[in-house]
DNA sequence: ACCTCCCTGGCC
DNA sequence: GGCCAGGGAGGT
């Protein structure tokens, strides 16, 4: 289950008696720093989440990786589709990771307005597809990546070097309190509940969501009927009067 | 800049 | 039975 760990019993021999020194994320993707220089890199996937458990307490279906502490208690990786995963690496083999090819965090280390019209400059692109693309920006998905275009009143659609650099620091400026309102409200739990917090409850951002899996129903700011398309074999929700 | 694939489950 | 879904890699 843990494909992406090309031994499988590497991933038990290089954790199994490690101390775990510290916690990093880069974008979605999580770290687990390990004494021994062994790094746990984990990511959520489409449908995972992380459970804490106590190790008598029953594994729910899909409990697809379960990283054992000796203070009782247990890291559960709980992930139907199995595209998220959690991989062990050596300091040699974590520079070919893919964590290697991110680009800066979206919330920690945002690039100024100039910087990221200079990403931005000749790529024909729509802005959503770029957005979603980990590599000029680390950390925004698909759902909040469409709550920064609505927030900065720009259409996914839009070739991304023809915006104006207004329309950039606009989005620039929703990065931060788009995601900074959706870890207030510990995330976005959807009808699914597929994504919890590691304690069990849920996210409640999707009560807070503008735009995203809100087709047909009226813009919060205008009244508009909310709309669908598709970027980049995604879901696009926006509103077509409110983004230009 | 596109596609396809990796999976399972829920909904129509 | 077919379609859809919070992501990302890999190939063309």
């Amino acid at each position: 289950m843990i494909r992406h760990q090309r031994r499988k019993a590497d991933f038990r021999d290089r954790l199994f008696g490690r101390k775990l020194v510290e916690l990093d994320r880069h974008g979605k993707f999580m770290l687990g720093l390990f004494e021994g220089d062994i790094t746990l890199i984990m990511h959520l996937g489409m449908s995972g989440r992380m459970q804490l458990a106590e190790p008598g307490e029953k594994r729910v279906a899909h409990s697809n990786v379960v990283v054992g502490f000796d203070d009782e208690i247990e890291l559960r990786l709980v992930d139907p589709r199995t595209f998220g995963f959690m991989v062990a690496v050596t300091p040699e083999e974590f520079g070919s990771t893919s964590v290697g090819k991110l680009g800066p965090d979206a919330l920690n280390q945002l690039p100024r307005t100039a910087e990221l019209v200079a990403a931005l400059a000749g790529r024909t692109a729509p802005i959503k597809a770029l957005l979603l693309d980990q590599r000029i920006m680390a950390g925004l998905g698909n759902i909040y990546a469409d709550e920064v275009l609505f927030r900065s009143r720009v259409r996914g659609r839009r070739k991304a070097g023809r915006l104006s650099g207004p329309e950039v620091g606009a989005i620039r400026k929703s990065i931060g309190p788009v995601l900074q309102a959706g870890l207030r409200s510990g995330g976005t739990s959807l009808d699914d509940l597929a994504y919890l917090l590691p304690d069990g409850r849920a996210g409640e951002f999707v009560d807070k969501l503008k735009v995203y899996g809100r087709e047909g129903e009226p813009c919060k700011r205008c009244g508009s009927a909310i709309r669908r398309s598709v970027i980049a074999q995604r879901s696009h929700f926006y509103c077509p009067e409110c983004q230009v």
